[in-house]
DNA sequence: ATATAAATGTAGCGACCGCTACATGAAAAG
DNA sequence: CTTTTCATGTAGCGGTCGCTACATTTATAT
């Protein structure tokens, strides 16, 4: 009985895998069914309906979103030293998908979806504190804080990406060596 | 003959009504045509095709956004106090059709769709722009540095609002606060 | 007034969408 | 071996989509 279990974590793969190449706006089930090896009809007999599916296939990009900054942990960078890292690290291939991906969850939210409002959410707020585990501060007080900066000039460098607006974004990184944030003069 | 020329200009302002209120995501022929008070066919004697019809109207939400930003420059003010205005800007109920509709535009833009690339970049660059305009610095060339970079941190707040990461912009804004950026003690 | 051109209505095509009914083959349970 | 459950294929329904063919009314030009 039931030779599925395997079998249907081997599909959620191969969706993730379409969803962070080719978007949600092409994510229909047929489509995904292409992608899967499969039937769409088959997808409905793994999956209750279209919204399950799609919510499972982004739990596990959510999971592997995890992994992948896990991987990339490093020593502690201050402010300075970090955003530059932050703005390379969002240009690695491996990493544009999931940006992308994001971009396109949190528009959908912006429109009212609440399914991927949560969803977007919770892969920002991994990336947060991501950043905030990674950032060296002077004093403990200010991590928070720093952190979110970071994260929010990282995300709107995203933005600007997206619309190949490259030179606002150096610019953006010769403003933030313009202050004194988390400056180590010695090292 | 042509009595055309002013009803077409009167559909493509609602047009971008509906466009602004509803998003591209709800701008099917159909829809629009409703907003419109007349009929899909009578969208396609107006218009091309859809792909016209949208650029038009998104020409002119480009234009009222313009408009808008004009109405809207104030005395130049500091990085600091820059920051919190244009955050409390971007939550006005008058903006926040525009940041929503950019942010769904620079979605589609990182899917690959050049020309809500392009679109979007315009409305960027406007805004950027408008920020240059109304930052006020201590050394010139600065300017453009401070102004991307607030351009950056507002931006990465649009994102998180759109995700209801509320707490993240406020702790990003009293980042702002911890830098030297601009920041004039004698007034 | 008549001929021409523009404006508008009605209807539908073909493509894709999410989803389902129905049948058949395969495998597990008794 | 039989019965029951699961796996999978085929076909299609009802919907929305962008778009168009065809006809008709209305306005303009001569």
């Amino acid at each position: 009985m039931k030779k599925n279990e395997g079998k249907r974590d081997a599909i959620v793969e191969r969706l993730a895998d379409h969803l962070l190449t080719h978007g949600l706006k092409e994510a229909s089930l047929r489509k995904m069914a292409v992608s899967a090896g499969i039937s769409d009809r088959m997808l409905l007999h793994y999956f209750v309906d279209k919204d399950e599916m799609i919510a499972t296939a982004l739990a596990l990009v959510e999971r592997r979103l995890t992994a992948l900054l896990d991987s990339a942990r490093t020593e502690s960078m201050p402010f300075q030293a970090l955003l530059p890292f932050l703005a390379a690290m969002l240009n690695d291939a491996s990493v544009r998908p999931y940006t992308r991906l994001a971009l396109e969850l949190a528009a959908a939210a912006a429109g009212g979806d609440e399914f991927f409002r949560t969803t977007a959410r919770h892969i920002f707020t991994n990336f947060y504190e991501w950043i905030a585990s990674v950032l060296k501060v002077e004093e403990e007080d200010q991590r928070a804080q720093l952190a979110a900066l970071a994260f929010a000039i990282i995300e709107g460098c995203v933005l600007l990406d997206a619309v190949d607006s490259g030179l606002i974004v150096s610019r953006a990184m010769q403003g933030v060596a313009l202050s004194n944030l988390n400056y180590y003069p010695e090292g």
